[in-house]
DNA sequence: AGATCGGCCTGGACGC
DNA sequence: TGCGTCCAGGCCGATC
């Protein structure tokens, strides 16, 4: 479940092992979702950056120097980076390469892997700021912890849309990198039903309020960690015993003490507290 | 055009 | 023990 949160903690730890290295040769599955990742063989890395969950690199191309194509790189549901030979985490155990690496890196100075037991990550290589090809990308809302994510402007779009208010902030286009956990957090915490399909100018600000919040705070304990997502020296987030909403269906809601209740919304879990976040 | 829904993918939990 | 079923969910494409 990598989200904001988590995709910057792992970007935190791979830009600075990442940044100024020559990838000398790169294999991986033949699927759609490696499209044209050969493409990163003789180039180097000139940096790595986060827009929602994707993690994007500007290359460098061989042998001109120019920068003319970018690494785009989604974790999916359960992907992962791993230096090869790198110290165990405290606690944890060294990374040794499993049948679920789907992509390997050869580095001028290491291996890298990319596992993903769901095969739902997706990396590609496209030419610089060209992102018709990855719909979502393409389309992607502001970044939801800088100054381009307007309180305004997204109680405008709340305002304007009749969809319930979780599916708008799973959809990306409002803002990025929301996921189901954070979603569900946020809600919570701004005391607004997920399924409500008006929300005022009132709830608006404290929803976008909420947001900035629980996704601060999440980047501070480096993510949430159920059991797939781990940073790239294999530690895990620590923000798992903050969820106060998120798969604590049946607990004692912390404002009122009501159970919180689990609902399907738009084919996801859903869960929040019916007496604090009434329609 | 916006809203909605099923499929992708796999391992783990659960029921019998 | 073993088998079948369901669930997790970000994104994408099809359909309404």
């Amino acid at each position: 479940m990598p989200e904001l949160p988590e995709v910057e903690s792992v970007r935190r730890q791979l830009a600075p092992r990442l940044v100024g290295r020559s990838v000398l040769d790169v294999t991986y599955e033949s699927q759609d979702r490696f499209e044209g990742l050969e493409r990163v063989g003789g180039t180097r890395v000139l940096d790595v950056r986060r827009r929602g969950k994707y993690l994007l690199a500007h290359l460098s191309g061989a042998p001109t120097g120019t920068v003319d194509r970018e690494l785009v790189m989604h974790l999916g549901m359960t992907g992962s980076f791993r230096f090869r030979g790198e110290p165990a985490p405290v606690g944890g155990t060294a990374w040794t390469p499993d049948a679920y690496v789907r992509a390997t890196f050869t580095l001028d100075d290491g291996v890298l892997d990319f596992r993903d037991v769901r095969r739902f990550g997706r990396l590609t290589v496209v030419p610089a700021g060209h992102y018709d090809g990855i719909a979502t990308l393409a389309a992607l809302g502001p970044e939801p912890l800088s100054d381009d994510f307007d309180a305004e402007v997204f109680a405008r779009a709340l305002a304007r849309s009749r969809a319930p208010v979780k599916t708008l902030l799973l959809n990306q286009r409002l803002v990025a990198g929301v996921g189901n956990i954070y979603a569900d957090e946020a809600l919570w915490r701004a005391r607004i039903n997920p399924r409500a399909r008006r929300v005022g100018p009132a709830r608006a600000q404290r929803l976008w309020r909420a947001l900035r919040e629980v996704l601060t705070e999440a980047i501070e304990r480096e993510g949430t960690t159920f059991r797939d997502y781990r940073m790239v020296n294999g530690e895990s987030g620590r923000n798992a015993d903050f969820l106060v909403a998120y798969g604590q269906e049946g607990k004692p809601c912390p404002r009122c003490g009501d159970p919180l209740r689990k609902i399907t919304l738009g084919g996801r879990g859903t869960t929040y507290c019916p007496r604090c976040q009434r329609r």
